[in-house]
DNA sequence: GCAAAAGTGTTGGAGATACACCCATGA
DNA sequence: TCATGGGTGTATCTCCAACACTTTTGC
């Protein structure tokens, strides 16, 4: 028996295979997610959805997210991560689609650089006020965050929504928009220096009217570490 | 634009989509993993392989785990989780198949369940000593085993690796099997007690020359809790 | 000088770790 | 009576939480 005729007689079912992407972002209002027209150009009645697509055939499933992801939003390079693969048999009306969620995190230049040219398509909405979203989206979404919250306590994954250089405020306010709770500035400072994974540019950032505040980076970029 | 010509358009492709099912148990030796021959009846030059087949046209992904495990080893109601999507394009030889990865736990009386009549296609080998996998099988049984050992530290997994009624004894050496390191029993008792997950039923098992252990049962049977 | 965010140390409590001996049983 | 695993308590340490005032700047 060779390998073809046993995918004939167990396997006759093909179905369709998409990656969706919720990718998250720091505002100035808190979390946010990118959102899209679903499908494109198909006007103001269309449904807000995951930018995402279907798999090519020939293509890794997280080349299929960051491709995705790079065409309908311009966006490259960013942190990836496989969250959870979604599979109803009826959660696509068409057809059989099963879908590989993914989820991403970018910096506030990118999410400035998307919020910089508008289109009608796509946009950023804050995380606790997004539109009904098409399909299961809006559970993918809640499963991301749901990660989100539960990495940024155990890794660094934090880094990977801060520019390169960023203040110790900075930070603490990203673990307080995803924990949804106010830290204790002492504490969190203690917490994040012992953890040796930052190290102090010795330059500061003057904004505002008062003390200017230590500008400090991430000491492996892109990367991201498991505590403990 | 209807949603079928959406399809049509953006989607061409279909693809195979199986599951494989990482079925851990505990032996005499150690952590084992259920591992049959691939194809079944294909004699003792097939490679092993996991558990695993092809998701029907209008099957759950969930179930569709299930159903495989149940009709290729026998055993079904066992706990089953999510582990990971697989999809390099290369990673099947004949086509393209994409295969969502779970995991399956299951207690000592299921284990000698499928000791007890042996198959020449369906065995139990200790994780430590398995054959040659098909295709990325050893990957996936890499990534459940990491997945087993991080959620012992932040749930109550370990329960269900373990009958109804067992001793505290039992449990520690579930930790430590999975851990790999020796625990203090002293402490050990305390965290797990102080969990206040199980219960003694105040039944005794007497099991050799020496003290009969005290039998305790968990609070939530089938249920996974997450601490803190 | 005042408003606004940056920066800084100490104390107490909870939970984890280290550690050694007696108990109940079967042979 | 001995070998085997079952069962128990205390002292210490580490980590986390609580908590308030001074500094530097722009206006």
């Amino acid at each position: 028996m060779n390998t073809l005729t046993e995918l004939r007689s167990t396997a006759p079912w093909l179905v369709h295979v998409s990656t969706d992407i919720v990718v998250f972002g720091i505002g100035h209002d808190g979390l946010r997610v990118l959102l899209r027209r679903h499908p494109p150009r198909a006007g103001a009645d269309a449904p807000w959805a995951l930018p995402g697509g279907y798999v090519g055939p020939v293509e890794h499933l997280d080349r299929s997210a960051e491709h995705t992801l790079a065409q309908q939003t311009g966006v490259d390079n960013v942190y990836l991560e496989q969250l959870y693969t979604f599979g109803r048999p009826d959660r696509h009306p068409a057809s059989r689609v099963i879908t590989v969620a993914y989820y991403a995190l970018m910096p506030p230049r990118r999410v400035e650089e998307i919020n910089a040219r508008p289109t009608p398509e796509v946009r950023w909405y804050p995380i606790d006020r997004m539109p009904d979203l098409y399909l299961d989206h809006a559970e993918i979404v809640a499963l991301g965050r749901r990660r989100l919250e539960a990495k940024l306590e155990y890794s660094t994954i934090a880094f990977q929504l801060l520019p390169t250089e960023f203040t110790l405020s900075e930070l603490q306010r990203v673990y307080e928009i995803i924990l949804y709770e106010k830290l204790d500035k002492r504490n969190f400072r203690k917490r994040i220096l012992a953890l040796d994974c930052i190290e102090d540019t010795g330059r500061k950032r003057r904004d505002g009217s008062h003390r200017p505040a230590g500008l400090y980076r991430y000491k492996s970029p892109g990367k991201v570490h498991y505590l403990k």
